[in-house]
DNA sequence: TCTATATTTCCATGATTATAGAATTGTCAA
DNA sequence: TTGACAATTCTATAATCATGGAAATATAGA
């Protein structure tokens, strides 16, 4: 992942409301919600909402597809998984430090499962 | 980790500027660099970087300590894994995604080694 | 078609953030 | 002390970002 692209996804997460959004969608994943439905759950106007997930979205953090008269939108994990594959490549001490997240806190079986692979895309 | 402190911290790291100078530092731990140093490195005004060196510092991303004349700045490691924790836990995909970090690059033994660990401090 | 609903765009406004010169503060060496 | 250097704070300015009402643009059903 490029500096800069990391950044724009950086600044996409590093707000209230658009943390919330996404946050929101991925207890909903991998369907995602109606942009009305995220509305009524945050409590934002429309127009504070759209804004919110064109951000997201040019960040790559969420994806859209229209049903009926709905959009859904629905969190993209891959990015998620290269900003956390960026941060620790480059952000963290090559010498002895931990970030190290290696589990999660209640899944923890498939993610030991995946522990041995190497991240291939990464420079 | 609160939601507003990853947001913080997020934000902190979130402009290129202040992400130059935590890689920077990243790779100068633990001693860190004088903020001489990382100005002439990364050619930023004295103002400039000490704005954005109040940033990280504020995010708990970095420390600093005076010797002699100088300032050093160190990265503190800790943050940065709690930020990756924060992530992994709160907004990767419950069910099947990745955003498994797994190892680095080019260290992989001790992150291997490290990847039984569960994380101890995670709501 | 017409109407209701979902969502986005337009727009103005206010708030926050980034930049960097100049002045200030702090530290050391002689 | 004085002088040199390190770093921060002060200050003004420009730029970007967030908010949300109002208007515009879909979409679908009758």
């Amino acid at each position: 992942m490029q500096n800069m692209q990391a950044i724009t996804i950086l600044a996409a997460l590093a707000q209230e409301s658009r943390l919330a959004v996404y946050r929101l969608l991925i207890e909903h994943a991998p369907e995602g919600l109606a942009a009305s439905a995220i509305a009524e759950q945050l409590g934002l106007p429309n127009a504070t909402l759209s804004f919110h997930l064109k951000e997201l979205s040019h960040a790559g953090l969420v994806s859209s597809r229209q049903s009926g008269r709905f959009i859904y939108y629905a969190p993209v994990i891959e990015t998620m998984d290269a900003l956390v594959g960026y941060l620790t490549d480059h952000c963290c001490s090559q010498s002895g430090g931990t970030c190290a997240p290696a589990t999660r806190k209640s899944a923890p079986a498939k993610r030991v499962a995946a522990a041995g692979k190497r991240r291939p895309g990464s420079a």
